[in-house]
DNA sequence: GGAAATTTTACAATCGATTGTAAAATCGCT
DNA sequence: AGCGATTTTACAATCGATTGTAAAATTTCC
């Protein structure tokens, strides 16, 4: 192992004091402009390299935001993370990035992991069996800021950043009945999850503004993985009177739940129209293209790493805003009956 | 801000020395059962975390390996994350990450960052345009273990882990040629890159074998990109002999570029039959779904973390071996002409 | 009971950078 | 030259955990 080079290496070999290159090293006032060049060259051709563990002990910071997202591997998600990652590297903080695997006994460890390592803030987009937020007390005790992005929790203490799930929701809905359909299929994940239960809000309260009845027998609660909507097509198939509209939760689940009831026979979208939620790239490859709601991961990591960024440069700003990005619905095949319209 | 308790805190009130606190949480054998139960218990109670800082400085290692990839949001780099996550999470070590956005100048001072932050190793796939790696002497030098995975590089001192890339684009070429083709247009990217540059030789060597010419008009160079497989299909149609199979280095670009020339009334596979690499999850969606390679990043992930964790643990073990990873042909629609095949 | 053996605990230095304060060097000016 | 004013540098403590070694406490056994 080579041996690290360190500034009391320039000292010595400068015979000024340590305390003298510390100061000449990062262009202190009170260093002779003489004097911090000498430095500089010294520590350039010995090849020395700061050691921020010692720095770190000695300010007390970390310079590491903490990321805490269910998967890191979806299409949404690595977004997202982009997004993070290069406001987080502008700033010249690090990245401490863990996925929770959808369960909250991960996330909470990951949390712990977290604050042990002193990171400055915390970014979490909440699992799904995620109930509360005991093990993110300690953050909020210590006024370590913690914002939720996408699946948010509410607090007084943290920003949210998110999008109007609600609105989009009632949009998608709306649209399905202007295309005709009457009976229409709501397929989600876990209602504790607001991103969900908002969505579902929003289907429910267009069904309502259009005088349609909300029947239970027509949604659907699974994990919207692929998996799951081949099997939530199964479902649909066995109901006695097939729907002619399906809404559903993510655009992964969708698609193959599209893809199965079409090997079925089933017209897409004559038969029964479809919409998804979050506009995944293969929306728009899938035949018939599916209708879904636009909204870029990318933005929403940018805004959340962007109010990290700004609260950790004067935390005394406690007008912690949360954070409504925008979102649009995007028609595309899987829902267009009359084609005029 | 909250005070936090440390060793001296917890030595103070069991009227014990700090030496003691220390070796008594870890479980050194050389504490009394009962005082350590007393140590956990007092710590427990105040409240008290480990200051990574100082033990990192004092153990002179940061626990943390570094990882630095061209673009997080791609669908396999983002599993390839997750996958890396996975291991290093299990085997307690933290993970930065960061992006070159496929520059050499940024991969350059990500790794300067990552040096300096003291990473204890770092997992690599190169940018589009890096030609040498002289930014990661100072890893090499200073026996950092240094892992390249994917868009490696040959360095003796640098473990590989990737897919042969040779191999399995001879193969893809031979099957289109089984299936007719004689006149295969090959995008791709920068040769530069190993993976890149394998594809291109395993695609002439199947030409070769097959009797047929090499036709540098026929090879297209550009970004892989989405709108750049717009621009190929472009380019295609303008040929004075239409190609009668294209195989695109990724799938991506194959999927743009066959949906485009789709649109221009080209029928694949009759007219033209496609094959991609990488097997997105779009590959399976698009139609006609899409002839590809498969690799799964998840476990790319999984082996180039495993390899650093184990170089970690034991750094001696000078067998430092490349790791070359299953891959295979899954044929599709895209490039099935004789259906009886 | 007391010396030897063994267990348990405390002392003190260390990791490397930082910073308030004191001391030293330099400068200006009469 | 000499004195105050100012610039420049050095000293020493600090951040919190770790660990070799010495010292103290306890146990064992004759």
């Amino acid at each position: 192992m080579m041996k690290e080079i360190t500034i009391y290496d320039i000292a010595d070999k400068l015979k000024i004091s340590a305390a003298t290159v510390s100061r000449g090293l990062k262009d202190h006032p009170l260093v002779n402009h003489k004097t911090k060049k000498l430095i500089v060259d010294a520590a350039e051709e010995m090849g020395y390299r700061s050691n921020y563990m010692a720095s770190n002990l000695r300010n007390q910071k970390s310079n590491v935001i903490g990321v805490i997202v269910p998967r890191l591997n979806s299409s949404f998600m690595s977004d997202v993370i982009a997004g993070i990652e290069k406001v987080v590297n502008d700033a010249n903080y690090n990245l401490f990035i863990s996925q929770s695997l959808e369960t909250m006994k991960k996330e909470a460890s990951n949390a712990k992991a977290m604050l042990n390592n002193r990171v400055e803030g915390l970014l979490v987009s909440l699992a799904y069996d995620t109930a509360d937020i005991a093990h993110f007390e300690p953050f909020i005790k210590r006024k370590i800021p913690l914002v939720f992005f996408d699946r948010v929790f509410e607090h007084a203490a943290c920003p949210q950043i998110y999008i109007d799930n609600y609105k989009a929701a009632r949009e998608v809905t709306t649209h399905l009945i202007d295309q005709g359909c009457k009976r229409i299929v709501h397929i989600t994940a876990n209602l504790l999850r607001s991103v969900y239960s908002e969505r579902f809000n929003g289907y429910k309260k267009a069904l309502e503004e259009h005088q349609l009845e909300f029947d239970d027998s027509l949604l659907i609660v699974n994990d919207l993985s692929s998996q799951a909507g081949v099997a939530a097509a199964g479902q649909i198939l066995k109901m006695p009177v097939l729907p002619d509209g399906v809404f559903v939760a993510n655009d992964l689940c969708a698609i193959s739940c599209m893809q199965t009831l079409k090997k079925h026979g089933i017209n897409i979208p004559q038969d029964i129209a479809f919409a998804g939620f979050n506009n995944d790239p293969t929306a728009c490859v899938v035949e018939p293209n599916l209708t879904t709601i636009n909204y870029k991961g990318y933005e929403m990591g940018e805004a959340a790493a962007k109010l990290m960024v700004a609260h950790l440069n004067n935390y005394d700003v406690k007008q912690m805003h949360s954070v409504v990005l925008r979102s649009e619905l995007i028609i595309r095949e899987s829902s267009l009956r009359n084609k005029s319209s």
